[in-house]
RNA sequence: GCCGAUGUGGUGAAAUUGGCAAACACGCACGACUCAAAAUCGUGUACCGCAAGGUUUGUGGGUUCAAGUCCCACCAUCGGCACCA
């Protein structure tokens, strides 16, 4: 027998699967039940594939084989997430066009993926920056936009002075550019949006083009959408608190003693400060109210605002403050409006207004009611101008103290807590006229609809989520496929034209704006529709548009005239499985649900959730506990392990090191109990012997690793699959004889783990056909049953002995075991037994 | 500050969901083979103790015949959000 060599048998298992392409190309027309197994596609960077990438390919690439055994017909396809700025950044500094940079990855992307045996069907493979990819991503935006799903408006965008370009906002944290360091200021300019907020809440819509014959069609939002997947809660979190809904209400505050225009006296002309508040049940505490520096009624009061340049001064200092300069200033600071007063509707109370720049423009009404007895902000606030404190809810805990005293302590109760954090909880309502008494959450209801019926106000749910911004002044991404005409406007490219290509002829150079700007061929064109000269749009749209729906793309991948044919997407969608990082929890998962959506809202999709189960794989972490990265020089890479221990154990090893979902370090020292294991099973091809009766403690064994591995692999926790493999194989090696039987089905449960090694070994055996052609064993329950236990002893919950009985061993015949052992009498003699606890099949417990 | 996750030997970790804590590996120690080393195989390995025995799952309480697992309080680490009214 040759030693086991990974290196030899993996390139020969290689090009025996490259040979036969149908273990892995999966056909649409096929009777077997389908299942859509996916990774995240991989951004084709330089450096290769990490550790990472092999960690969730390998957890799919099990799932897969053990599924097709199993008789599913299985899609399990692969991809590049193609365009993005590290390759134009890369152009900026050496001139390599990103075509080129993104060829070259690719194909060591594909070659290292290749060299680890994962079983991808590479027959639908996508790139995201290929124009019969992309084509399709411009015709989604043209379906968004003739929807009304995709507008055009002014927002604040960062901008790097010194890069002279705008940033994505992964490239501006912390309010520094990510490649010069220098500050990001805000810019007001023209940007696409998506509206992504349409889709928060259950929707129900017709098409707007009026084809759909079914009227209505219930999408579910991305909040409710998510009670209906199988993802990790945690994940769902992030995804709500991202979203941030918030339930409250809007409150008309009348500017007092005042109307517009020209002091009118018609009550039409009334104005207010419109607040947004989700404690209302607070309002009597209401001491004063703020509004952002950017509310525009501010401009229209100039003329009664009495300290109007003082005012006009802090406005124009905040607009020059970055946000984060913003969020950082750690004491609150703002100015009163001198002359203008607003009146609390509910008590007819006279209130000061101030602008502060801690209150948020875009979020709510842009003004809030400030309540410094039951809010941190306001709280500090008022502390510095000294505003009064007014204290209007008593937090249970007081509440309790106050009863429990009988009441008498009246007047001290206030000074129960002096920490503002005990005062901002719900409680019971005092000082609130007609209301007091109540406790918040009554008091919600009541206050609101007493603010209805006066038309004061009115329930409102805020959300943080904003509508998505998907233009990017960068060269390298789908170019939005609008036309300027002088004489019709903002145009759509017919479909017809699609896709609008990405010219050649540019200039890398970071000008301010988008490369494209500054390709003649690519700039000027006719207007589609009166044919008069017309400019392009010259925006890209963020790489995070053409990642929202490229698993629908593989159900078809080659199709020119959709983006994929209905019946394919009926048979191929949703995906079953999903597998990537949990970096990705927010936004990749977010905006492809909403595609999603907004799919099946317009009649293109049946399902409203595009991936039924979701899981993470947790960061692998350096030897030193830190995370990899390329300046530590502590990155490992694949390619040296595989060349030292070979792509099986490179596989199994990182299964094996813990579960799937944890973060965990990588120890190069841990290969070598894999590689050994892999070894053994390799040597064990001499010992098979086809005469004589297995041992019933093998065939048990044997069975409880099938259901063990089987139930491992569904419920993805593969280090205890390939531990009981171990335990298995321990067991065979011992074992004088091997029996084809055992070898045979053990081979069959390591193949979806160590593919390489099975496929050689299965070879040996004289098959001609691979072994991923096998069937997927049975375990059979009978074999399973253990007959003999350990029954466990004890003596007040503690272990004092363990005899061999039979499994099915009754109350009595226990009882009187335990009693009869000496270990036992040592600790109950001249004891009285209270009780004895029996568990079948396992323990007797005697209490004394 | 808020939300979420995690905490078990020297190390990676396991524990039929309340039933023998430390499976499976790494490492280490000793032994076998060898002129020798490597590889391989065997034995041992949570801690204290010569032993009988006792102690142990971040800390402190509780529920239970029985707690790593359930409840309460706290501590530490990691991740996300962060003036969202």
């Amino acid at each position: 027998m040759e030693k086991y060599n990974p290196k030899e048998i993996e390139k020969k298992a290689q090009d025996k699967w490259k040979n036969s392409p149908d273990l892995v190309e999966v056909k649409d027309a096929s009777g077997k039940e389908k299942r859509f197994i996916l990774d995240m596609f991989p951004y084709p960077s330089g450096t290769g594939l990490h550790v990472g990438h092999v960690e969730s390919y390998t957890a799919t690439d099990i799932v897969s084989r053990y599924l097709r055994m199993k008789g599913y017909n299985v899609l399990h396809p692969q991809g590049f997430d193609a365009f993005g700025l590290p390759a134009e950044n890369y152009a900026i500094k050496t001139g390599v066009h990103p075509k080129a940079t993104i060829e070259e990855a690719v194909r060591v992307f594909k070659k290292q993926i290749d060299s680890l045996g994962f079983s991808y069907d590479w027959s639908r493979e996508v790139n995201s920056s290929l124009p019969e990819y992309y084509k399709w991503t411009q015709w989604l935006f043209l379906l968004f936009y003739k929807n009304g799903l995709a507008y055009k408006k002014k927002a604040k965008v960062n901008w790097c002075q010194k890069c002279q370009t705008v940033l994505a906002n992964e490239q501006a944290e912390n309010g520094k550019c990510e490649r010069c360091e220098s500050e990001v200021i805000q810019k007001d300019l023209e940007q696409w949006f998506f509206k992504i907020t349409d889709f928060i809440e259950d929707t129900s819509r017709t098409n707007a083009d009026g084809k759909r014959t079914d009227a209505e069609i219930l999408t579910s939002g991305l909040i409710s959408g998510l009670d209906k997947v199988d993802w990790p809660e945690s994940t769902k979190t992030l995804q709500q608190n991202w979203i941030g809904r918030s339930e409250g209400a809007t409150i008309k505050f009348p500017i007092s003693n005042f109307q517009f225009p020209n002091n009118s006296q018609n009550p039409n002309d009334q104005k207010y400060v419109e607040v947004f508040t989700t404690r209302i049940d607070t309002i009597f505490g209401c001491t004063y109210c703020v509004v952002a520096p950017e509310y525009p009624l501010l401009a229209e009061l100039k003329d009664r605002i009495e300290n109007w340049d003082e005012v006009e001064k802090y406005t124009q200092a905040t607009k020059k403050k970055t946000d984060l300069d913003r969020m950082e200033a750690k004491v609150k600071t703002g100015v009163e409006l001198k002359g203008v007063r607003v009146i609390n509707p509910f008590s007819n109370e006279s209130l000061p207004l101030f602008v502060a720049d801690y209150v948020l423009a875009q979020y709510g009404t842009g003004a809030v009611m400030a309540v410094p007895a039951h809010d941190e902000r306001d709280f500090e606030f008022a502390k510095k101008y000294d505003l009064p404190i007014k204290k209007v809810i008593i937090p249970p805990f007081i509440g309790t103290l106050v009863r429990d005293s009988g009441g008498l302590i009246i007047d001290g109760w206030q000074q129960y807590s002096q920490e503002i954090k005990d005062w901002v909880v719900d409680g019971e309502l005092i000082n609130s006229g007609e209301f007091s008494g109540l406790t918040s959450e009554e008091a919600r209801k009541k206050l609101t609809t007493w603010l209805e019926e006066k038309k004061l106000g009115e329930k409102k749910i805020n959300y943080r989520l904003r509508d998505w911004l998907v233009s990017r002044q960068r060269y390298w991404g789908a170019p939005i496929p609008i036309i300027y005409c002088e004489k019709c406007g903002e145009v759509p490219v017919p479909e017809v034209d699609l896709p609008v290509e990405l010219p050649d002829d540019v200039d890398f150079k970071p000008t301010g704006e988008s490369p494209l700007k500054y390709s003649e061929k690519f700039q000027n064109v006719v207007c589609p529709k009166c044919g008069a000269k017309a400019k392009r749009e010259s925006d890209t749209m963020d790489t995070f548009v053409c990642s929202s729906w490229y698993y629908l793309r593989y159900a078809d991948s080659k199709n020119e005239k959709e983006f994929a044919s209905k019946e394919l997407l009926k048979k191929w969608l949703p995906v079953d499985l999903y597998v990537g990082g949990a970096e990705h929890s927010v936004l990749h998962l977010l905006y492809a649900r909403f595609f999603t959506k907004v799919l099946h809202n317009l009649g293109y999709l049946e399902f409203d959730e595009p991936f039924l189960k979701l899981r993470h794989q947790g960061t692998i972490l350096a030897e030193d506990g830190t995370k990899m990265s390329k300046s530590k020089g502590n990155v490992v890479n694949p390619d040296d392990v595989v060349a030292q221990y070979g792509a099986d154990a490179l596989r199994c090893f990182e299964m094996f090191m813990g579960p799937l979902e944890d973060m965990k370090p990588w120890q190069t020292r841990g290969i070598v109990g894999v590689y050994r294991f892999l070894e053994k099973a390799w040597k064990m091809q001499t010992r098979i012997s086809e005469q004589g009766t297995a041992n019933s403690n093998l065939n048990n064994l044997l069975h409880k690793t099938i259901k063990k591995v089987s139930e491992d692999i569904e419920t993805m926790h593969f280090n205890t699959a390939i531990s009981q493999l171990m335990i298995l194989a321990n067991a065979l090696e011992k074992e004088g004889n091997l029996y084809s039987i055992h070898y045979t089905s053990f081979l069959i449960l390591l193949s979806p783990f160590a593919p390489h090694l099975a496929e050689n070994l299965w070879e040996k055996l004289g098959h001609s056909e691979s072994i991923f052609q096998e069937k997927w064993p049975e375990y059979d329950p009978e074999l399973i049953r253990d007959e003999e236990i350990e029954l466990v002893i004890q003596v007040n919950g503690k272990v004092r002995d363990t005899v061999k009985v039979s499994a099915d061993i009754s109350e009595e015949e226990a009882t009187k075991l335990a009693l009869e052992s000496e270990k036992v009498k040592n600790h109950t003699s001249g004891k009285e037994i209270k009780k004895v606890i029996f568990v079948k099949g396992r323990l007797i417990n005697i209490v004394i």
